[in-house]
This record gives C-alpha cells, structure tokens and sequence, in this order.
DNA sequence: TCTGGGGTCCTAGGACCC
DNA sequence: TCTGGGGTCCTAGGACCC
C-alpha cells in the first residue's frame, strides 16, 4: 500500500502570488479583517491565520496584504484535483488544496517519480508549489507530508516508520484532537511508547471506544490505510454567534430566520430535498443542545423549514433557565443519492410516503 | 493558542419489529 | 403468555478535520 499526501503550501498565498508577481518574497498575508492564510515570510515573523489584520499591521507595517478572492481559490481546487485524477481515481479530498492519493500499483514501482512528477506538473501546468508525503498509511502520508514543507517530497517507508513511531507525540497524531490530548496527559501517556501497556480495557477508561481503536491502531501500525472516495454531500449547514449572549426571544429567532436562509442558499442547484433538519443553540457556558427531525416531504420551501426550526428550538429548552445563547444553527441533511427524485422507481405510487 | 464556520463520522440508548 | 435475541431506525451528543 503506497499512500500520497499532497498539499498546496499556504494555499491562498500561493494563488495570489501566482497571478501577481509583487506579492512573492515579502512577508505576505491573504486577509479581510483576520489573517485567512499567512506566506512563510510572514510566519517567521509570527503571524499566523485567524490573527485580526489591524493587530499584524500595527506591529508588522511592512505586510502586504491581499483580500480574499474566494472563487479564485475554488477554481484553482478545482484544477488540483483535476490534476491529482491524472495519477488516480483513488483520492479523498481533506479540502480545497489537499487529498489523500491510493497510488499503489500506479508508481511503476516508483512511488517517488510518480510524486516527484505530481509536483512538477502543479508547478508548471498550475504555478503552485505542492508538497508530497508518501507512506504506508494515511496518518503516516501526512505526517510525511507536514516535514515535505515547504516544498518538498518525504518518503516514509516501513522502516523508517518503525523508527519514527515509538517517540511520536499524541498531540501531534491526526485524528487526535484537542479533547482527547488532555486526558491522554492526565494518564501520563505523552508518546506512542507509552501506550505499549495498554489494551483496550485500560484505554477505555481513559478515552471513547473510537479512540482507544484510532490509538492501538497507530501503536501497532495497522492505522487507517483506505483511501475514502466521497460520494455526493450529506449535508450542508450555517450557523451563527450571537455577541453578546443574548436572551431575547426576538433576537434568536432573528438569527433562527437568517442561517436557515443561509442554508438554503447552500443547497443551490442540488436536486435532493433536504430529509431532515437539525437545531442547534448554544449556552454561554459552553453548553450545547441540538433537536433533530425529519422534513416531512410536504417542507422544502425556507417558511417551511423555519416553522420545523423553531419547533426544534423550543425543544431545545433554551428559555428554561438563565443562560444567555451565543449561537445558533441549522444543518439540512440530504437524501442519500437513490432517494433522488426522479430516480424513484414508483414516483407516484399510491401509499408511498411522498419523501 | 484561540475564534469562527462548514463539514464528516461514530456511539449510546431507546423504540420497534420479527 | 413470557422470554430472549437480532436487526434496524431514530435521536442526542461527542469528537475530529480544515
């Protein structure tokens, strides 16, 4: 199994400073009012994304900076991907600028040319820098990945990886995030190694039964290897904050109205009805609450949707005690794609629910 | 390190059916 | 009538990623 993982470097940087040529080998940031993406220059000095640009600008006056040109950046995936299907179908997008590439078998046993030509090609045919780790797994794809940057192209292979494991840090494993990290601390496991004595029934005291498998899965090298090709989207969302907290009624449904609008507006042209909905709010003291339900097939214009929302939302409680709302949110899921309308066998049964 | 917004996937528990 | 087991679906919540 040889696994890629390929990366445009500071994406947004990197197409702005494709298309225009006074924005290379300064420090340089992409930004409306917080940093969206930072250039290495700009890193060095310690700016970093999501910093408010006015703070970088008082302290950094020699920034250049771009606004976002978000379609730009699309585009640009766009041709990424096009280009990662020239080496093969086997890919799954982490986002916009990275993916994952299933490239065994499809090496001529040379995993490394094919990279190395993966990069070029994006540099030529694309003018984007992109860095390539290869591997046996995912997990170790990226971690290659992460020391290919800027740039570059590292290969992990078995061997070495049996070297590397024992003394990599918990925090730094994809797939272990900032609420497992803690209580692996509070175990005293730091690295890898200390997991060797543990077993299922020790680690499950510690953390969920999908991290104790992540875990013992890294620690014995049998970590995820499968390349997921996404099918259509299952859902598509918006959600807002509310500052400051709020309690008033008109105010939360106000947002209530708005990020189903939102939503909606995600759906575009998809032609599947959303199934079900779902609710969120959240507390001023973290706390969060979610209602779901189906859409009866009867809603699907937003009115509709919004009364099912607000039906939700006072399931939710939130007017029940003196907490403020500092968010609020819908996701619309979708209809698995053979439940497309028109691709019914029987679209007009009589007695088939009509979703 | 944090904030914010848009996603995916998993699990526990309960209901229901056979 | 009672018991048990298995499968499936639904809801609420949690964790992760970029």
């Amino acid at each position: 199994m040889v696994i890629a993982h390929a990366d445009v470097d500071a994406f947004f940087v990197s197409v702005e400073r494709r298309d225009t040529p006074r924005y290379r080998d300064r420090p340089f940031v992409v930004a409306a009012e917080v940093v969206a993406c930072a250039s290495y220059e700009a890193r060095e000095l310690g700016v970093h994304a999501g910093m408010p640009l006015a703070r970088v600008l008082h302290r950094w006056p020699e920034v250049v900076v771009a606004p976002p040109r978000d379609e730009r950046y699309s585009r640009a995936g766009e041709e990424l991907f096009a280009l990662f299907r020239r080496y093969t179908p086997l890919l799954q997008p982490g986002s916009m600028e990275e993916a994952f590439l299933d490239v065994t078998g499809r090496d001529g046993g040379d995993p490394v040319a094919l990279a190395a030509g993966l990069r070029r090609t994006a540099r030529r045919e694309l003018g984007l820098p992109v860095s390539v780790g290869l591997a046996r797994s995912k997990l170790w794809a990226k971690l290659a990945g992460r020391r290919a940057k800027p740039d570059g192209l590292v290969v992990i292979d078995a061997e070495r990886e049996a070297e590397l494991r024992p003394a990599l840090r918990l925090e730094g494993l994809w797939g272990v995030g900032p609420r497992t990290v803690p209580r692996l601390h509070e175990a005293g496991l730091f690295t890898v190694a200390d997991l060797a004595g543990h077993d299922e029934t020790s680690l499950a005291a510690i953390v969920p039964t999908a991290m104790v498998r992540t875990l013992l899965a890294i620690a014995r090298g049998t970590d995820d290897a499968t390349v997921r090709i996404p099918g259509p989207r299952r859902s598509v969302s918006a959600q807002r904050t509310i500052s400051p907290p709020t309690r008033t009624r008109s105010t939360v449904l106000g947002v209530l109205g708005t990020v189903v609008g939102l939503a909606v507006d995600r759906l575009g042209h998809d032609p599947r009805r959303p199934s079900r909905l779902e609710v969120t709010v959240r507390f001023d003291d973290g706390t969060i609450r979610t209602g779901r339900a189906p859409l009866p097939g009867a809603v699907a214009d937003p009115a509709g949707i919004e009364r099912v929302a607000r039906r939700l939302l006072e399931g939710t409680g939130w007017e029940d005690d003196g907490r403020g709302v500092t968010l609020a949110g819908v996701v619309l899921f979708l209809a698995a794609a053979r439940e497309v309308p028109g691709q019914l066998a029987l679209p007009f049964a009589p007695g088939l629910p009509d979703g």
